[in-house]
DNA sequence: TATCTTTATGAAACAATGTTGCATAAAGTA
DNA sequence: TACTTTATGCAACATTGTTTCATAAAGATA
């Protein structure tokens, strides 16, 4: 595992530090779930808030992660899947927000539709949020 | 003007007061362009912080306005084109960002295409938000 | 209109979230 | 090891949002 990690951050030319280590194992543990600034505090045992914030940047810049729009209150992050580099993310899957369990997916199966984009307008970016009841919560 | 704002307030239950005019007012004026706080702050001249933050609750609430998720970092606000009330808001339309101006428009024209969830997802809400250049933005 | 009840406003205090500057520590490199 | 570059941790600051409460104003009643 540590391996791994390793090897991610080298890849994306990060320095292999404690924080970034146990940050991305994180990441990495939570599978296409997306964490808002609370849950990565709780996973961090004693860390720095600032720090965190900081090496959440890094991440995002050097596409290791990539924000999850899901249309709720806090600003959730998750793992590229792809190849997703410092140049560009490529992160174009929807973002299910459960309202009853609060967890936010990537739907990395699902691919947005196409639909048409009024004249003159030119489409470089694209966030698909839904909400409602995920799988999990839906069984109870 | 007035008088088309007092319909709006008095058919949504709420109380006619100066400032909910005015804000009110800023909204039918910028049409389809959502506002943030800092862009209502600035239209509205003298102002109270904390009434703003209350005001648009309730307009929210009673179903004047919507949140346009358009995957920007500030909150925006637009006004409500189709029926929503107190009970629930059916604003299914995309919102985008332009990059360059940084406004974004609520494309009520358009319809968020259907696409297929996994088993055992129950979707309830939905926001489609797109971003790159606008139309008055590719003119130039 | 005068009176009453309910709700909105404005101010302050507070809480939560995010940013900047800087000295120190650690990582990568030779 | 010695050197250079980058990351960290802390403090101070800035921005954003919430709560409390006394007062003002709106709507209802008479
Ligand atoms: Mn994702
Ligand atoms: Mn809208
Ligand atoms: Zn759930
Ligand atoms: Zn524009």
């Amino acid at each position: 595992m540590l391996h791994k990690v390793d090897d991610i951050l080298s890849k994306h030319a990060l320095r292999r530090t404690a924080f970034r280590q146990e940050l991305l194992k994180i990441f990495i543990e939570s599978g296409s779930r997306a964490l808002s600034h609370t849950d990565i505090e709780e996973a961090l045992g004693d860390h720095d808030r600032i720090t965190l914030y900081r090496t959440l940047k890094s991440f995002q810049d050097k596409g290791l992660i990539h924000e999850a729009v899901d249309g709720g209150k806090d600003t959730k992050y998750a793992l590229c899947q792809n190849q997703c580099d410092v140049h560009h993310h490529i992160d174009h899957h929807p973002h299910f927000l459960c309202e009853s369990c609060g967890v936010t997916y990537c739907m990395d199966e699902i691919k947005i539709p196409d639909f048409d984009l009024p004249r003159n307008y030119t489409l470089k970016g694209m966030h698909l949020a839904l909400s409602g009841t995920c799988a999990s919560c839906s069984k109870v």
